[in-house]
DNA sequence: GAGGAGTTAGTTATCGATCACTAACTTTGT
DNA sequence: ACAAAGTTAGTGATCGATAACTAACTCCTC
């Protein structure tokens, strides 16, 4: 269904994870091969250059985050279904810390045309969720009117952006989801209508 | 004062113009020799090491930061102060869009110590002035004291953090400070107590 | 069911390009 | 005349990628 063998999958996980430990520098062919217990030219077997491994990373992950939206229950208000989105991304991250370097590693992406702009659409379809979720929390009457929901939603991911990026920066030393959640309660304490 | 010759700074300022449009990835010696019109050998007549010129350019804008945050002036209000402190920051950041590359260059430094330890508290330094007047403004009264003012912090901070980013990432093809004032705004609504 | 043909996934050895950096020499400004 | 700031020419290390080859497995034909 991904398109992708068993092995270009082993390559995917283990490259990731070279970027979340040593960062995007030491994600070398050399590096991956070592890690994967063959050498460098084997690697072409899977993948035709470095730049397609990285687009499959990211279109790997891309894939991830769709499927942990898609997860969100739907019955709920969408306060709710904000706060299990973003819990849902926090246990990702927590099961998977490898990808959250990732995503703050845009910068190693610009020279390659195609992989900054999947690199940007990753980071977007997390801001374009969060937006969603808002825009029906309003027209439900969960949160006040009198403010701008595209302000709210860049203040919401982007501090949830830097709380996963102190987390990761830290060696991922401590609690991710319930610092989150603390982050989410307070957001929702501030927009949400008194009922 | 600073401690740098006119050339050094020559260089900072051809490195950091480098890493704003082209990533980090170009900032080589050769790439910055070319810029500046001198051959690569030149380069080291200035600084030691790449890493010290890395080094300087982090300590360069980081003194900048906080002589940015000494300008905010001190008679007004605390919320009045915070606006008055990222209106300054996206002032600079017209002015010189190249300083914003730099800060989400971060994972660039991971691999050393020195220059990680330094961009990492060139982040915290900006969260950390928000954290002081959001305090200050607690105990002015101006703010609902019902929220964790780290999570407000880390909100505004980030959210801050994210509008650079895709202004940064969009070429600079819009107003940061109309797009920046409109966020510290929606912010200020959230939590300024009526009076 | 035996045996060639083709495929898959690896190997060793090596390529040209580029990296940060250096030794030795020359130019330039005071 | 001397020091600072430049030059030419080169170093070893490492980068992504390729050529040539091989072991092991599958598939097809008679």
């Amino acid at each position: 269904m991904t398109g992708l063998t068993d092995r270009q999958r082993d390559i995917i996980q283990v490259a990731i994870r070279i970027i979340s430990r040593k960062g995007i520098q030491e994600l070398t062919i050399r590096n991956l091969a070592r890690d994967l217990g063959i050498t460098e030219p084997a690697i072409y077997r899977h993948f035709q250059s470095k730049s397609d491994i990285l687009a499959a990373m990211l279109e790997y992950l891309h894939r991830d985050t769709i499927a942990i939206f898609d997860q969100v229950q739907d019955g709920e208000s969408a306060l709710d279904r904000l706060r299990d989105y973003f819990s849902r991304l926090f246990e990702r991250l927590r099961e998977n810390p490898a990808t959250a370097a990732v995503v703050f590693s845009d910068e190693a992406f610009m020279n390659d045309d195609r992989l900054a702009a999947t690199v940007r659409a990753l980071v977007e379809l997390t801001i374009d969720n969060t937006t969603n979720l808002l825009t029906l929390a309003r027209e439900n009457g969960e949160i006040r009117a009198d403010v701008d929901e595209y302000d709210l939603a860049t203040m919401l991911a982007g501090g949830v952006r830097l709380l996963v990026r102190r987390w990761h920066m830290s060696g991922n030393g401590w609690d991710l989801a319930a610092q989150g959640r603390s982050v989410i309660e307070t957001f929702v304490k501030l927009v949400e209508v008194p009922r």
